[in-house]
DNA sequence: GACATCAGTGGCACTGAGTGCCACTCGAGA
DNA sequence: TCTCGAGTGGCACTCAGTGCCACTGATGTC
């Protein structure tokens, strides 16, 4: 029954997404590491052991508005014409979370130095990079010229899309960091200095 | 006194080494997760409370391996000829590292491995990067060519560097991977697909 | 209408990391 | 001999995270 799994869908979802704002607003005012589960929980209405059956720890409330970008990039570069090469393909796919933070700048901003200065969101950030690689990569291979050699080991697509990565987070803290820059254009700039767009 | 404070040192160097010794073992037939700082001190035959004297926490026991390879690498990039560029000098730089792990490839690997599988690990692997990414962007920028704007912040550096060790950090884990590769051939794979060099 | 089922929930107790505080020891120097 | 200070150990605490068990309430069945 498709119909009842997709109304408790939407019910966990519901919750999650009540937690999750009850969480938000303790973050932006306490700091992400000073805030408690047991604050979070109470917050939202529920115990503590409740809370970790929605989620799997304080680090995933983070983690979640982090996979929904890796998503639209994703979906984003599958929609560049297959002709384009990797670099600029993944360039063109990041402005569109890119469009979203200038226009979410108010919170996209606190949250980039959030993951800047918490010590424990640290483990969060490598996930993050983890999952976009595991996203990206597959697509990046696509547009890579064809190897003779078959039986060595092929790092090249993971390394383009790690650069690229590297390049956008970046280009992300920069922006966060100066108040007026665009941040359009310090990713053009990043992915440039690393390597001319052709 | 200097005498007095490196005796001192010495010997809080020497409890460290002891300590880091032990506790390799175990991570080695346990894993690092698995391994309580209990067993740790007991192994080294100190109160759990003395071990958080010498260690801010297990992750230390790991990144102190990793801070020395970034030193190493930062030492070799300064002796590179200041006409090099950016890209160029950092291949050369990481050669310092490569070298070192390919021979000891039998304690390399595992520890590579155990950076990508060990989820307690990944605050370390971030710390890592952010380290390196420390040391070597000053040495980066100097490698640059000028700029005509000048109120408008630069990124470039720091692009230049995370890519670059992201291009380390894909042929170290693919190095792990595949027996009999070479990773000095695989670090150029990646180097070269990012940004092929002049 | 009584009953069984099952997901969601809460409470409790536990492990393990990390911290603060206090007391003890032991060697160097007054 | 006394004192000072570094190193150490023990104790108690906070907080994250997990396993177990009992309760509740809605749903479906006989």
């Amino acid at each position: 029954m498709p119909s009842e799994m997709t109304l408790r869908d939407h019910a966990r979802g519901a919750v999650r997404e009540e937690v999750s704002k009850q969480a938000w607003m303790l973050f932006a005012s306490q700091g992400f590491e000073a805030t408690t589960v047991d604050q979070i929980a109470e917050a939202a209405g529920m115990s503590r052991r409740t809370f970790f059956r929605y989620f799997a720890g304080k680090d995933e409330l983070v983690l979640d508005r982090l996979v929904a970008s890796g998503q639209l990039i994703a979906t984003a570069m599958q929609e560049r014409p297959s002709s384009e090469g990797a670099w600029p393909a993944l360039r063109a796919a990041f402005q569109a979370t890119i469009d979203l933070q200038e226009a979410h700048a108010s919170t996209s901003r606190p949250l980039q130095i959030m993951l800047r200065d918490e010590p424990a969101l640290r483990t969060t950030v490598e996930a993050r990079r983890r999952l976009w690689l595991e996203l990206l990569a597959p697509l990046t291979v696509e547009r890579l010229p064809a190897r003779r050699t078959r039986s060595v080991p092929d790092a090249r697509a993971a390394a383009i899309t790690a650069s690229a990565i590297a390049c956008l987070e970046v280009a992300q803290i920069t922006w966060a960091e100066h108040e007026g820059s665009s941040l359009t254009k310090l990713l053009t700039d990043t992915m440039n200095a690393v390597s001319p767009l052709p």
